[in-house]
DNA sequence: ATAAAAAACTGACCAAGGTCAATTTTTGTG
DNA sequence: CACAAAAATTGACCTTGGTCAGTTTTTTAT
């Protein structure tokens, strides 16, 4: 039998993504302790681990609901700069620093796997493959490729690039960041442009 | 002043690496614990950590080396079948299983990271730019994109597919593999097919 | 050969993530 | 309301990755 999900359960798991959002405002995600959430929480050790799996999982909680925020004005494009733009818009969120990176490659593959991540991710797949839906039907960009696979293999190209932003070599960073941006950009003409063109 | 590498080192860390191999082979990677590797070795658990930065790195390592000798025999593909055929290879490789999926988001990216993980990749990046340089030439292919930002993009289409085919969601598993596999397939048309056919 | 410096190795120790039997709170039922 | 079952919470405890001051081995200089 199926019973009604606790109120009181709601608002345990709301003090300790209060909490987790404090900490990670204080010292970052990288050095975040799960005792000092839930100090700040007000609940047990046990408690946290109840409602989330592991610290991973709660970060990366966390993490999609920022970036659901930072993403939630975007809207499908419409042009091909429109396209750029977004995607750019993407890669500035994916690419912040390296704890974002590392969590968006566990948790964005896997539907299902992520608390909110999927979501998030699924979310930019649909407005980028309903724009792209309509860049095609008015013969803006190539046609021979379904929206939904060009809206997925964009996707998979931005996190790749901002993998490769967060590259810890000892080259300068803004170079490889420079890189990585014009690599994405080059990836989506080839794959998205049928014609040379802006 | 720069001193010489003591042979005592490396005969260290391949015990390391072949108790590593044992103890992954007895019991996989994801329930590999520093301590067996250690025993098998003969070392202390000080000496693991002089030689390897953390757990992930050893088994980073340990996997480098078997996806390194798994693609050995991989040459530059040849003609469109040819390309397929290497990327379902490495496919077939990168999605063993969620361990190595994992391990792969970790360490693919950033060049000078990963202890030899890095190297494959970009070996396997250099063979799929030359081969796709050579079907340009032969009119093969579209030949608007340059050859080694062609290659680092199906690169990023095979992780992504890789990680894709490994969701734990509650789904057949073969089913989903087949989905992966389907859409690598149409993303690398629709990037490198400049018109329809096989 | 001998001494000094650098590199490699050791293992006791620590920190922090994660577990689980016991306890408290809530919900559904007669 | 009373009672039983399920859900939520607790915190002592355990596991294990990772550290580091001290020791041993190797290299280099004189």
């Amino acid at each position: 039998m199926t019973r009604k999900v606790q109120a009181r359960t709601l608002a345990t798991r709301d003090r300790l993504m209060a909490a987790g959002r404090e900490v990670v405002a204080a010292e970052g995600m990288a050095s975040l302790r799960t005792e000092a959430v839930v100090l700040r929480a007000g609940t047990a050790k046990g408690t946290f681990f109840a409602h989330f799996a592991d610290r991973e999982h709660f970060l990366a909680a966390l993490l999609a609901e920022t970036l659901t925020a930072e993403f939630a004005g975007i809207t499908p494009p419409q042009d091909r700069p429109g396209l750029l733009a977004m995607l750019g818009q993407l890669f500035t969120g994916f690419a912040r620093d390296a704890d974002t990176v590392a969590l968006l490659a566990r948790f964005s593959g896997p539907p299902g796997a992520g608390l909110g991540m999927d979501l998030m991710i699924c979310g930019m797949i649909d407005r980028l493959a309903h724009g792209i839906g309509d860049m095609q039907a008015r013969g803006l960009i190539g046609n021979r490729a379904d929206p939904g696979v060009l809206a997925e293999a964009l996707m998979a190209l931005v996190l790749h690039a901002a993998a490769s932003a967060q590259c810890p070599a000892q080259g300068d960073r803004a170079a490889v960041r420079v890189r990585a941006v014009g690599l994405l950009h080059e990836m989506t003409v080839a794959l998205m442009w049928p014609t040379t063109g802006t």
